[in-house]
DNA sequence: GGATTGACGTCTG
DNA sequence: GCAGACGCCAATC
């Protein structure tokens, strides 16, 4: 059984550090994988004893979209915020700030 | 094996 | 800038 693609999106989210947070996008583009719906449909999958941090994954508008999908709708925002991560009515403050984008981790971290 | 769904993004109007 | 439509690929029914 080979790695399936959702796999690489664990470890791409996994590596997203504290107070920062990434979006479908970024995720998608630098995994090629197509779609942004693909790095979604792969968050769906995942689970709270995963190990994925999958509550920094937003979409492109800074948004917590995915909070719908957390046991709580503020299990998201309470779990940014105690990062560091300023959060207001579900959306990032400063968002492009937390924004953090895998190919620059890689390049210049 | 076909149709539907899915935590989205980009393009066009 | 906002709203609607399309696309994208994999998994599930």
């Amino acid at each position: 059984m080979a790695k399936h693609y959702y796999e690489q999106v664990y470890d791409v989210v996994i590596q997203i550090p504290e107070g920062r947070v990434s979006t479908y996008g970024h995720i998608a583009d630098y995994l090629a994988l197509g779609s942004a719906r693909m790095v979604g449909w792969a968050l769906k999958q995942l689970t709270a004893g995963s190990g994925v941090p999958a509550h920094r994954v937003l979409n492109h508008k800074g948004e917590l979209s995915g909070r719908a999908a957390f046991p709580s709708p503020s299990f998201m925002q309470e779990m940014l915020e105690a990062e560091g991560v300023v959060i207001k009515n579900y959306r990032v403050q400063d968002f492009e700030t937390v924004l953090w984008i895998p190919s620059e981790q890689l390049e210049n971290f």
